[in-house]
RNA sequence: GGGGGCAUAACUCAGCUAGGUAGAGUAUCAGUCCGAUAAACUGACUGUCAGAAGUUCGACUCUUCUUGCCCCUACCA
């Protein structure tokens, strides 16, 4: 056994395991020893190869790999292949800067081809760093050189059997509707890719012009004016009623809902008015208006031709309400989803002017070529100056933004690829009710609550670097035929050709004649995938690097997935929508959400200046670290990993904070000291695991009780770990490792285990210790892999025998300890925590009346009532509370000689008679415990013989120092003892101190430095344990010196 | 607008599913113990369990409402 450090250098030690790891190939042995055994199918969620990770992700690669390591230990094969995301915009904006490029139109300039080799080229720098960056974290038994990544063709092709099944099973189609675009990437975004952010916009009131009403206006209210140029049609609410109201000061007719008049009208305007005509909204059915910019954009006319309904009041009672606004709508139903479902309804023409950049075109009249937003403020001047103003204000509500670039969001129809996943609700529920959520309301509450306002999925984005869609359309408009490809096999039967890499632009190259209409050329649509359909298709199109193939019909649900509350919808979303389109059924069967990691309760980002790495951890570069003495020691990635999983509830986020952290490495530390504890006293024994075993019938009921722990511990993670109720599995693991080993088994067995102690059970005990702390390094081994580990290599590697093991290079090829539930004992466990409860309440009592611990009393009294259990630990007791003698009488009467407690199951009495025995113990244990403290501080090694000479200057005191002459030398490794020498010599070599005492015979307790200070400022002082009045002449010594012995 | 989470000691958080005298760690103070390192232990201290109402013999726990912080969601015309 070598010996562990005293200090645990957690920063030098991970570097050597991983060393190590690496050295000694544990991984592949891992793969060997996996063979052949059930599978545990976990997949991971694809990080984005950002190029660094942060500390949530980190976060997250440590709780899986929590699990990993675990469910190999219990016997599992884990699919253990990392994945990374590769494809989409936020690559695509990187590249963009780092090429200087401002839009999509200098990326054609540029050359589309070298654009996706340069998109291709950073996705695989930057995954070479993240890799790297996941083994430092201890996350070192993954398949990191064959992750899966979804650039690589058979994973596009896995996307394609995707849409090749959504096809047929007639869930995907095209469609011409509002969506929300991203001006400056110029493509459709989907409901997952938009972030709701507060702005302040202009909002305005204008009044319209009625055509065939005398000098009567329609009240509309707007935020968004340039949406007026597409303008069709104004919405009322057939149900409400309406006001006719006579604006004095205008000499006008205003329509609104008669609700909005007093507020609107005297409120906020502080016009006279007189209300005239109550009408229902479906009254004014019909009613025409003329459009406020009808000489600005001249194709407002063509529309009005085009419909007749065009420019009119039209109903809508599902959209209207008068409690809000004025009560009438302005209706665009090429800017807004519920513009467009009224205007389908009404027949109105969908009139989008807006391209795909945000610009009006042609059709907007003196407004082409002008950007939305910008143009908000010329027509806001235009209306103006027709009078068609009535007021703006400021408006603060909640806008779109693209999730990448930021940029504001337009509503704009479009024609764009849809996923039925709308129709798919229903059976989208029962799905989720069949997944195992931790926390459960993950899955009852947030995923239910979002499959259930779930619409069509928009798949199509117009950029490049993504999985293009395989679809293919006859460009002859009589036929406008449709195929969808399945593959890269089977594009080739149909075209002749599959270029070697599928991406744009090689892949918009491929084209065939139509063999539907024989007229027309098959051409490829331009659009990619929505990246999210990448990672949702991972089940089937990872399988290559899963399973070593790619039959995609054949695909397995995973049996566990784990990943932060944003992916419910993100991931946990593509991926359940993804498998439903494509086959019907489910494909994860448990699921795990965390939180997020915060930073004072505030979420990290760099612009806040609150953001760290997982770096700063592992090399102590984090300010807070640095900042305080005691935390700059604090280094590698082990704390974090401990911390990380117990530090928060699952689905609530993890709060880092410094000093929870710091706590978090004390308990290592305590881990640490025990192990290095055990190891100090096998070493010195010289305890040897295989030939010292333990005899299960001859242990005592301490040692019982070990084990009952043990096993309860043991049995209590595993159901943790089972259910993945993982933030609970660190406590139960501190609570044995900490209360009840290192506070309270060492200290029963400490006297046993000691060098000099000659206890017939000392090796048993030992055996029994080194056994109980195999198993719950084994329990830390996940938690903990690179410290579990070291330990492993100096205390048990090579004594596996004992244990009826074959010798392995790692920890980690060893299986999860066993429950032995015959070794589980409830009511032993009760009784010591019984007996715990006991010895605090008499100890506390010797406190109270200034009894040292090492002080022994005669008795201790325990008045037995009703609720006073049997005692078992009576031993354990009488040896804690260091008293001779322990008893429990129906009543007691004490006299002076007793002073008493109260405790939950009686009184407590103690015994203060002192007799030579009790006298002779008091000063001889004080006498040795200052001998010690002087060998420990003049760095003499234990067990180091000494020759020692002792001086007393009382007669009574050299009697009771005489008696226990034997255990003086024991103790203290004495080969010479010469009690009542005259004086201590003084040399160099000589360490000696003296030991001022009490003068009363009946108390003789060692006084402190601080008594004998007092005294030398003449102060009357009193001996604070029997109150004697002390001078400097009464005052009795026992002097000490001693060398290395010759 | 809709939905959800959180609120417990000076700090960080358990406890709430199944209602029965409020817990842990840290910090502070006092002391103890120790050949286990910057180790360990004990005691003391601090709580209107955010507020209000209800159900109940009894509410931190269940219900409703209010307040504050946070998250998700939505077309806010």
């Amino acid at each position: 056994m070598k010996p562990l450090a005293k200090n645990l250098d957690l920063l030098q030690l991970e570097k050597q395991i991983l060393q190590y790891w690496k050295k000694k190939v544990i991984y592949n042995q891992i793969k060997s020893k996996e063979k052949g055994k059930d599978v545990w199918r976990f997949i991971d969620g694809p990080p984005y190869t950002t190029g660094s990770i942060h500390l949530g992700t980190a976060w997250n690669k440590i709780l899986k790999d929590y699990l990993i390591r675990y469910k190999r230990m219990r016997g599992f094969k884990v699919t253990d292949t990392p994945g990374y995301d590769t494809h989409g915009l936020p690559i695509e904006v990187q590249m963009e800067k780092e090429l200087g490029i401002q839009n999509k139109q200098e990326i054609y300039e540029y050359g589309v081809d070298k654009f996706i080799q340069n998109c291709k080229e950073f996705a695989q720098k930057n995954l070479k760093i993240m890799n790297k960056q996941f083994k430092r974290l201890g996350c070192s038994f993954w398949d990191w050189d064959n992750p899966y990544i979804t650039f690589k063709n058979s994973y596009i092709e896995g996307i394609w059997w995707t849409l090749k099944k959504a096809w047929e099973r007639g869930l995907l189609y095209q469609f011409y509707r509002p969506l929300n675009c991203c001006p400056r990437c110029a493509t459709a975004l989907a409901k997952h890719e938009q972030e709701y952010k507060n702005v302040i916009d202009t909002s305005l009131f204008l009044k319209i012009k009625a055509k065939d009403m005398e000098n009567t206006y329609f009240i509309i209210w707007t935020t968004t004016p340039w949406t007026l140029v597409a303008n069709t049609a104004i919405m009322v609410n057939p149900m409400e009623k309406y006001a006719k109201v006579y604006i004095k000061d205008l000499d006008e007719y205003w329509i609104l809902s008669r609700n909005a008049v007093t507020v609107f009208i005297s409120g906020q305007l502080d016009y006279k008015y007189q209300v005239g005509d109550i009408l229902y909204g479906e009254e004014l059915e019909g009613q025409r208006y003329i459009h406020p910019l009808i000489e600005e954009v001249p194709y407002q006319k063509e529309l009005s031709k085009q419909s007749e309904k065009a420019h009119s009041i039209i109903l809508s009672d599902k959209y209207v309400s008068a409690e809000e606004g004025v009560g009438l709508v302005h209706t665009a139903p090429g800017h807004g989803p519920e513009d467009f479902e009224v205007g389908i309804e009404n027949n109105l023409p969908i009139f989008n002017p807006v391209s795909i950049r945000g610009i009006y075109k042609d059709e907007a009249g003196q407004f082409e070529g002008q950007f939305v937003f910008d143009a908000n403020e010329h027509i806001l001047k235009i209306l103006e100056e027709k009078g068609t103003l009535i007021v703006t204000s400021e408006i603060e509500h909640e806008y779109a933004h693209c999730w990448r670039c930021d940029s504001k969001l337009v509503y704009r129809a479009t024609r764009q690829w849809f996923f039925k996943t709308e129709s798919l609700v229903p059976k989208l529920l029962e799905k989720n009710e069949e997944i195992y959520w931790v926390p459960d309301w993950a899955g009852e509450r947030w995923f239910k609550s979002w499959l259930t306002t779930l619409k069509d999925w928009c798949i199509s984005r117009q950029r490049f670097w993504g999985i293009p869609l395989s679809v293919w359309i006859c460009d002859n408009e009589d036929c406008n035929d449709i195929t969808v490809i399945g593959s890269g096999v089977e594009l080739k039967e149909i075209a002749g050709e599959c270029p070697e890499d599928l991406h744009r632009p090689w892949i918009d190259a491929v084209m065939w004649q139509c063999k539907n209409c024989n007229k027309g050329t098959k051409r490829r649509i331009k659009d990619i995938l929505d990246v999210w359909l990448d990672s949702g298709s991972v089940m089937w199109a990872a399988q290559e690097v899963y399973d070593g193939h790619n039959h995609y019909d054949s695909w397995i649900p995973a049996d566990f997935i784990m990943e932060g509350k944003d992916q419910i919808r993100g991931w946990f979303n593509s991926l359940l929508c993804s498998a439903m389109v494509s086959s019907d059924r489910k494909n994860y069967n448990s699921c795990y959400m965390h939180g997020w990691v915060l930073r004072n309760n505030e979420k990290m980002s760099k612009s806040k200046g609150n953001f760290f790495e997982p770096e700063d951890l592992i090399n102590g570069t984090l300010e807070d670290l640095k900042k305080n003495k005691s935390y700059s020691r604090i280094k590698g990635i082990e704390t974090f990993r401990y911390y990380s999983l117990g530090a928060t509830q699952p689905g609530r986020d993890l709060n880092f904070n410094v000093k929870e952290y710091a706590d978090t490495f004390r308990t290592i530390n305590t881990i640490w000291n025990v192990y290095l504890y055990a190891n100090q006293k096998f070493r010195l024994s010289d305890f040897k695991p295989s030939k010292h075993a333990y005899d299960i019938n001859a242990l005592n009921k301490t040692d019982l009780w070990l084990l009952s722990k043990l096993n309860s511990t043991i049995n209590t993670i595993t159901i943790l770990a089972d259910e993945y109720k993982l933030p609970w599995i660190t406590e139960a693991l501190h609570d044995f490792i900490v209360n009840d080993i290192s506070r309270w088994y060492i200290l029963l067995i400490r006297e046993k285990i000691d060098v000099y102690s000659e206890d017939p059970s000392k090796f048993q005990v030992m055996a029994l210790l080194y056994k109980v702390l195999f198993d719950v390094l084994l329990l830390l081994a996940p938690i903990n892999p690179m410290i579990s580990e070291h330990i492993y290599l100096y205390m048990f590697k090579s004594h596996l025998d004992a244990f009826n093991l074959e010798e392995k290079d790692s920890i980690h090829l060893l299986d999860w300890p066993d429950v032995n539930r015959d070794l589980i004992a409830e009511d032993l466990e009760k009784q010591m925590e019984f007996s715990k409860e006991l010895i605090e309440v008499a100890r506390s009592l010797k406190n109270q009346n200034h009894i040292r611990l090492r002080w022994p009393n005669k008795k201790l009294i325990i008045e037995s009532t009703e609720k006073l259990p049997e005692l078992e630990f009576t031993e354990t007791i009488k040896q804690l509370v260091n008293v001779k003698a322990l008893e429990i009488v129906d009543s007691f009467t004490p006299d002076n000689n007793f002073v008493s407690i109260e405790s939950k199951y009686g009184k407590v009495f103690l015994d203060l008679r002192v007799d030579d025995e009790i006298l002779s113990e008091r000063i001889v244990n004080d006498l040795i415990r200052n001998i010690q403290y002087s060998r420990k501080k003049n760095q003499f090694n234990v067990g180091e013989e000494i020759s020692l000479d002792i001086c007393v200057n009382a007669d009574f005191l050299k009697q009771y120092v005489e008696q226990q002459k034997e255990l003086i030398s024991d103790k203290v490794s004495a080969k010479d003892l010469n009690i009542g020498v005259p004086e201590i010599k003084e040399n160099e070599n000589i360490v000696s101190e003296r030991l001022n005492i009490c003068p009363n015979p009946k108390c003789c307790a060692s006084l402190k430095a601080n008594i004998i200070k007092k005294l030398d400022t003449g102060k009357d002082v009193q001996c604070p344990y029997c109150s004697m009045s002390l001078s400097k002449n009464n005052i009795k010594t026992i002097s000490f010196g001693f060398e290395r012995a010759s």
